[in-house]
DNA sequence: GGTTGTGCTGAATACGTATGCAGAATACGT
DNA sequence: ACGTATTCTGCATACGTATTCAGCACAACC
């Protein structure tokens, strides 16, 4: 690469001095917003071929107040679920020529410093998969109006663009899956302040309260780990009076089920039933063989992109909240022995 | 918060006007390198706070040609092996006060892009955690001289830092475990043109025709996927001379293979043994108990980053090629009979 | 009291780009 | 021929910050 006298990056200067013309016409080639005559406007290509200049994004963004990055924020990106969710987000932003900037939640303790990042233009806008009740940091988004979204989970009170899955819905799918099967079942969720849990496990104590009052599931809210599932399991299947079905409100917590019933020789399905929510991949292996209720995280992931950038184009639209089905997918680890 | 007039957001000269000062005052009490009296500091942070001020990294990173961001470049995000090193890394980065750009090559074909996003100071440097030899990208970087580091993945015919752990001697380490048992293996790698993947099945190959120039394994680079660890397990445990050891070049791929085992009815591991590479957590859990070769991933981690913020420092200092053991983890994928 | 030094502050400028404004050049109409 | 519209280009400026330079006030010293 050709590098301009001081030993600096090429400039837009530098290329109109190689071209012959002034800066404002190069800016204008590259835009392509204000007609340029032909003539000129292959001089100023052929000066930007041979200096092989690239544009100063820092300076494009100082002037133009866009950077093209969007910050995703996930809980925890070691959790399988959120590889696959962040890979579909990249996806649906590279489509629409935006960077991505990821911000895991576990190690950025002060999750507030997102809406820092959007505050001092290092990102035109951010999109959490990881919302939680307690969190005031999405009230404060909403309060400064930062062009936020909210995908997976939810958060009815606030106003802010949504994308999620219908949990309850899918979490009454679930129990009336036990119900026609007579199944006695126990519930492991994710902490109770995220929505995606606690929807996913009122959605089936509400229907299952419905048809069977005579018994109440078994239920504790822990993380959306493997561990905890882990945990569950080992407990739960030790005590008095076992349950025959686990309805674990996401599958990578039901995977620590599957794994401590193998270890501790309970047979998957005929001791007990495992049911886990999101369908990631994984789920499909035999190993595993989850029955779990699918969300379409592709689409999802296009709807918050579209959502968000929406919002960032203009400020004062109205709040979209969208919703896709579940779809229940019944697999091994509940077939009917 | 409050905004200026415009509203715009509150920059440095709301700030100064706010705090009766002028606007290079404020910038020097907020980075601290001149010294100022303790009456003005304390108006000017006063007025900070009263404001809200946010400073302008587009500005700043204009000025300083700074932007205290690293972009990470990896193969796939959806294979388990790379969450834990972005983990890794975003700790890391972090701790140094970096933020993590992440690029995924699967979806960024041209990874290239990386570099014009150097270039255009968009980021002050890149990690490559997925260098293959094919690609031109490392020796444009290097003829570029940007800062560039690679981790996990070598390309030692190139000049550039880089972290790996030592796969060749991994390699031979698993082929010793073999030897030792008399097994009979077979292989199944990555892409030729991954470093990691050669080294591995290249250093194994080393130590076996060593020993036994009589029986040469069969083979085969594909993917690191668990597809393709799938497909390796069906056609060669169903071909008429059967493996007894398999020796996956990746976790992931060892997942596959032991998961299509379970499915044909295989047992592992009487029937044949799996062993496969990086250690990652799920690895560990007792559906795939699988015997790997453990690398320091977090230790890797911050000498990459380490690396990488040198040469960002002082753009001429020497390479520095650092290599971490690895360590044989055996389970009960390999648990003598 | 004058000189030198010290500590602090403000004015001015530069980073690289995008764009409003005005002027030059050309085409078009009468 | 002249006036007007059209197309193109350059000049100048602004984005928000960091930093150089110069200046001011004040203390210290002879």
């Amino acid at each position: 690469m050709v590098r301009s006298r001081a030993d600096r990056p090429v400039s837009s200067v530098d290329v109109a001095a190689h071209a012959g013309v002034s800066q404002a016409t190069v800016s204008r080639v590259l835009s392509g917003t204000t007609p340029v005559s032909d003539a000129t406007r292959e001089k100023v290509e052929r000066a930007l071929d041979e200096l092989g200049y690239q544009p100063n994004v820092n300076a494009r963004a100082l002037k133009t107040q866009r950077t093209s990055t969007i910050a995703v924020v996930v809980a925890d990106i070691t959790n399988p679920f959120y590889p696959e969710l962040v890979e579909a987000l990249n996806e649906a932003l590279s489509a629409e020529g935006q960077m991505m900037l990821l911000w895991d939640a576990a190690i950025a303790v002060d999750d507030g410093s997102v809406l820092a990042a959007v505050q001092q233009g290092l990102v035109d806008g951010a999109i959490f998969a990881t919302a939680t009740r307690g969190s005031t940091t999405l009230s404060r988004a909403q309060q400064l109006a930062l062009p936020v979204a909210l995908i997976n989970r939810g958060m009815p009170a606030l106003d802010i663009d949504s994308v999620t899955s219908d949990n309850c819905s899918g979490g009454r799918r679930v129990a009336r899956y036990f119900l026609e099967a007579g199944r006695k079942p126990a519930i492991i969720a994710g902490p109770e302040i995220a929505s995606t849990s606690r929807e996913r496990a009122e959605g089936f104590l509400a229907e299952w309260r419905d048809a069977r009052p005579d018994y109440e599931p078994f239920i504790t809210y822990k993380e959306f780990s493997a561990e905890c599932g882990r945990e569950f399991c080992a407990a739960v299947m030790n005590s008095d009076d076992p349950p025959d079905a686990i309805f674990a409100t996401n599958d990578y917590t039901a995977f620590g089920v599957l794994d401590e019933a193998k270890r501790l020789g309970i047979r998957v399905p005929q001791d007990t039933w495992v049911v886990g929510y999101d369908d990631i991949p994984m789920s499909s292996w035999s190993v595993f063989d989850l029955t779990t209720v699918r969300q379409p995280t592709g689409q999802m992931a296009k709807e918050a992109v579209r959502l968000l950038l929406a919002r960032i184009e203009t400020r004062d639209r109205p709040i979209e909240s969208i919703r896709f089905d579940g779809e229940l997918i019944t697999r091994g680890s509940t077939a009917s022995s």
